[in-house]
DNA sequence: CGACTTTGACCGGCGC
DNA sequence: GCGCCGGTCAAAGTCG
């Protein structure tokens, strides 16, 4: 009885324990009929004032719930707010990034400040990025302000054919897989903790095809571990294997809407966050019109949202509560 | 039994 | 030249 109500079924289940406790306080010995009325002249008086304490514990609670509620969506909207203005600090500091590229003497320790830089631009400004420039829709292999800070430093001595592209995926906080679901076949062959993420990098390499030289290294974000970043290197030679994937990736990896890379710029970032509802990502969806138009990513979407609904718990159960509903009230 | 994951060892590049 | 670091390899373990 000391420990607080937490919901309201947990209390009528509370409530009638606490009846039952009291109907087990009256002596065995005593007849049945005698019992009931044992109950019902000495506590009555009790349980009647049990009840409206109860009741008006359960008040209390719907206030509280209620207070938690506002204060969870305030937030909620402090989140945003933190989250555009970090997009524009990130856009201001995308100079500095620039001037380090361009001088490699230093590349390690540039390219270690560039990633956790981009990952801040990333994570909360990809949005902002994707609507306020026109970096993604610039058909221009030669901006090297359009491309991410860490792939110009590589740049210098990769083959620039080599694209490479970030995809940002919010995953459940109690998710602790590094498996991005992309619509491909990886394998897994090597995990390394790296210097600047406490958090392991995975190393995939596509295994729907030998021949596929695409890789993709995968990592929790050093700031919001519930964003994993999937780095993809290279190009697959094949069409996309989602049937097959499946076995690959179990259910518990993270989905995200895949947008995918062009050569229209080497580095490329998306983040589309498939937990909670946000108008911005239909603009995002815009900004990459282009690409949405193809058929093949409008298949693949509706793939993807299929299957993260059906993976949703919350959902099946919401949809099965709602069929059978309806089966009640006919 | 085959495909995949895990994980320690190894290798090569880079900075000092 | 040495040590650090990221990336890869490969044997052992796991799973369906």
């Amino acid at each position: 009885m000391g420990s607080s109500w937490i919901v309201d079924a947990s209390q009528t289940f509370n409530l009638d324990l606490n009846l039952d406790s009291f109907r087990l306080q009256a002596p065995k010995d005593v007849p049945r009929g005698a019992q009931i009325n044992f109950m019902g002249v000495e506590n009555k008086a009790s349980v009647k004032d049990e009840a409206s304490d109860l009741k008006a514990e359960l008040e209390r609670m719907k206030e509280e719930n209620k207070r938690l509620t506002e204060t969870l969506s305030a937030m909620y909207e402090n989140y945003i707010t933190l989250q555009s203005r970090l997009g524009d600090v990130a856009s201001m500091t995308s100079e500095k990034d620039t001037m380090l590229a361009l001088h490699p003497s230093r590349k390690r320790k540039a390219e270690n400040n560039q990633e956790a830089k981009s990952d801040v631009i990333d994570i909360d400004g990809s949005i902002n990025c994707n609507f306020n420039n026109n970096n993604i829709n610039n058909n221009n292999n030669n901006n090297v302000e359009s491309s991410s800070s860490e792939d110009s430093c590589k740049k210098l001595k990769e083959d620039p054919k080599t694209k490479v592209s970030r995809v940002h995926v919010r995953t459940e906080p109690s998710d602790t897989s590094l498996v991005v679901k992309d619509g491909y076949q990886w394998r897994k062959y090597g995990q390394k903790v790296t210097r600047d993420n406490p958090c392991p990098r995975a190393y995939f390499r596509c295994s729907y095809a030998p021949a596929c030289s695409v890789k993709k290294k995968v990592q929790r974000s050093a700031e919001d571990p519930s964003v994993l970043v999937a780095t993809y290197e290279g190009e697959h030679n094949h069409p996309n294997c989602a049937k097959s994937e499946t076995r690959a990736a179990p259910s518990k990896g993270a989905s995200p809407v895949l947008i995918s890379s062009s050569s229209a710029s080497p580095t490329k970032t998306v983040k589309l966050d498939l937990t909670r509802p946000n108008s911005s990502q239909v603009a995002v969806v815009g900004a990459h019109r282009r690409e949405i138009d193809s058929p093949e990513f409008q298949k693949h979407l509706v793939e993807q949202m299929a299957s993260s609904l059906t993976r949703d718990p919350g959902f099946t159960s919401a949809l099965a509560a709602a069929i059978s509903g309806r089966i009640m009230r006919y």
